[in-house]
RNA sequence: CGGGGUGUAGCGCAGCUUGGCAGCGCGCUUCGUUCGGGACGAAGAGGCCGCCGGGUCAAAUCCGGCCACCCCGACCA
């Protein structure tokens, strides 16, 4: 396994099977995600689900199934998901006169329920969000990053007005930026699409990149304002203080299952997974060691140690699977990404210690077993920072500010090329037929400047450099 | 949809060119020895060789057709 390689997506895939994240399900591009994948999943979802409630959202669920005549209302909307939906046409023993599709996302059902729940300005904002499944025919499925069904939450908002609707727009996008980066360990950057990256009927489109450890670029959280376009289109409109009747302005946005795609390549190496702390199911695996009858005698112990360790609040499991050696778990753990383990063996114990070894270093030391909750819980907090630390740096040494097309060409070989574009979607298209590259976001951050398009020379027209990467 | 590849035990594969008892490794079961970095020995269980057809005394192997999956592109969170 090696992340570095052109094997990236060998590696990949053997890291996720072995880690028994995810199996292949039984239709074509669909995933099962296992039990230890999905704990995974719920730290990540509590976290999302934290600060969407913090924010005053509420939670909602809407139905799987849309009349196909839904999609069909937004024009940019329908024109967008045609291609990938997957439709149902017979139920109930018999063919339906309209079909139905599943799911690609909801805002057309949840546009339709907000027409009927909105008539003041009164109930204003709407601010819905609902964790679903959603289906998409895509061409290519990946593990995580691009499945046929994937798990996600989508937040719908409707507001008064345009101010209110670009805040909550860009509220949703800060809140995936800091998932990521606190959560996730990884260094985001964020910033709004190009018109032609744009979600299928949005007014303005805003991401988070990530950048994975192959140099490519993993959109790993999205945020839509859609102005009036839905609410048009589903007759969301309010009457206002001065009693004019007024076309909402809509937001959606999500984060998906794909973060743990994300995560997986933004740090793992060749030993497999390198989990964060704070998005480990097992923070701290304890080994007794021996086998058979010597490592049922250090089970005591080590339970008694996880127990202290779970008091402390640190997520602990005692790998107490009698047949197997300890070699072989040190291995199985260092695969599956547990950041601390933990050794408890007749040595260690007759001197009140355990071996501690952290997941992303070398070599192990022994801690006292009374102070290892409070060791143990600094070297997780150590671990969270370093990774962050580590992919942000690797980011930054394969970004590149890119002024001529050669260098651009270069730059997005293996990494990401800050540079100046012309806006003209053609020469979009021909950035990536000739490179594969694609414009991923105009960052927040960026500062402002001026300069000409790095392929056609004409005059740039955002005012700022453009990222540019090859994306999953 | 285009290009490439693969279907043989739960998983990974060999065997196919040149037809002749369906094999290997891992895993699984039982017993014993082991046990501080992927243990070892012995004995077992486990098969519609992707599917359909052709031809042959005889097919995993040759011929024809079909299907599925994987990888590379275009689509995308």
């Amino acid at each position: 396994m090696t992340p570095q390689s052109e094997d990236f997506s060998a590696w990949y895939n053997e890291a996720v099977f072995k880690a028994e994240l995810v199996d292949r399900g039984p239709v074509r591009g669909t995933m099962v995600i296992r039990p230890y994948g999905y704990r995974i999943w719920e730290l990540l979802q509590a976290e999302i689900d934290r600060r969407i409630k913090d924010t005053g959202h509420d939670n909602a669920y809407f139905p799987l199934l849309i009349p196909q005549s839904y999609l069909q209302r937004e024009a940019e909307h329908v024109e967008g998901f045609s291609p990938e939906l997957a439709v149902v046409t017979h139920a109930g023993g018999k063919e339906l006169q309209e079909p139905l599709v599943v799911r690609p996302t909801s805002e057309t059902v949840v546009g339709e329920m907000m027409a009927k729940w909105i008539s003041s300005h009164r109930d204003l904002p709407m601010l819905l969000n609902q964790w679903a499944n959603v289906v998409r025919w895509e061409m290519r499925p990946r593990m995580f990053l691009r499945t046929t069904e994937f798990l996600w939450q989508e937040g719908h908002t409707a507001h008064a007005g345009e101010a209110d609707a670009m805040r909550e727009t860009l509220l949703a996008l800060g809140m995936y930026a800091e998932v990521a980066r606190e959560v996730a360990a990884m260094p985001v950057v964020d910033g709004e699409k190009t018109p032609g990256e744009r979600f299928p009927g949005a007014k303005r489109t805003y991401t988070v990149e990530g950048m994975m450890r192959d140099g490519r670029a993993l959109q790993s959280g999205t945020s839509h304002y859609m102005g009036t376009n839905f609410a048009r289109a589903f007759n969301i409109q309010y009457t206002a203080q001065g009693g004019e009747l007024e076309y909402c302005h809509t937001t959606s946005w999500g984060m998906s299952a794909r973060m743990l795609g994300g995560v997986i390549m933004t740090h793992g190496d060749d030993k497999g997974l390198i989990l964060p702390p704070r998005l480990a199911p097992y923070q701290v695996v304890i080994v007794p060691i021996g086998r058979g009858d010597q490592a049922e005698q250090m089970l005591p112990p080590a339970r008694e140690l996880a127990g202290r360790l779970r008091r402390a609040g640190i997520r602990t499991h005692v790998d107490d699977r009698p047949q197997l050696s300890p070699g072989f778990k040190f291995n199985d753990w260092e695969l599956r990404g547990a950041p601390v383990r933990l050794e408890l063996g007749p040595r260690d114990l007759a001197e009140g210690s355990a071996l501690m070894s952290i997941r992303l270093g070398e070599g192990k030391s022994p801690v006292s077993l009374h102070s290892a909750p409070v060791r143990v819980e600094s070297e997780l907090d150590a671990l969270q920072s370093l990774l962050l630390r580590r992919a942000t740096d690797f980011r930054d040494s394969r970004t590149a500010t890119a002024s001529s097309w050669p260098e651009f060409a270069e730059a997005v070989e293996s990494g990401w090329a800050l540079a100046f574009h012309c806006g003209q979607p053609g020469c979009e298209d021909g950035i990536k037929a000739e490179t594969s590259a694609t414009p991923r976001c105009i960052p927040a951050e960026g500062a402002a400047a001026e300069g000409t398009c790095v392929r056609c020379g004409r005059k740039s027209a955002y005012g700022k450099r453009l990222i540019f990467g090859r994306a999953y």
